[in-house]
DNA sequence: GTGTTGACCACAG
DNA sequence: GCTGTGGCCAACA
């Protein structure tokens, strides 16, 4: 098992952030952001997630946009819909519903 | 080293 | 309410 991971420590707060989300919760780019301390750099957490070097490991589908939209998946987020709403997440119209009860805080 | 792009967010018009 | 612009950060050409 080794650790190669090519990525930078940027790519690995935003990991565990996105491992931190629980099942059945969401949580978006703005509060991975705050959570790596990077509250400014929403764009560099999506980024980060879109290369997304651990997927599946990273439940990027739990992550969304402000709002509660689903704003953009690398591939087939209807696919991570479905899996959200197996989760146990409504969504509709590509917007998840009760987005503030689900929602959960990091830290 | 500079410029562009990107799964974004917030504010202004 | 929607569109447009600015801003932040990181990775890539």
């Amino acid at each position: 098992m080794n650790n190669n991971m090519e990525i930078t420590e940027f790519q690995k707060s935003v990991y565990k952030a996105c491992e931190k989300i629980p099942k059945g919760r969401v949580s978006t780019y703005a509060e991975i952001a705050r959570a790596i301390k990077n509250p400014d750099s929403s764009r560099a957490v999506g980024n980060a997630l879109n290369k997304n070097p651990f997927a599946p490991k990273v439940p990027c589908h739990r992550v969304v946009k402000s709002g509660g939209f689903l704003g953009g998946f690398a591939s087939g987020q209807a696919d991570k819909i479905a899996i959200l709403k197996k989760e146990g997440v409504r969504i509709l119209n590509q917007k998840i519903v009760n987005f503030d009860k689900i929602f959960y805080k990091i830290k």
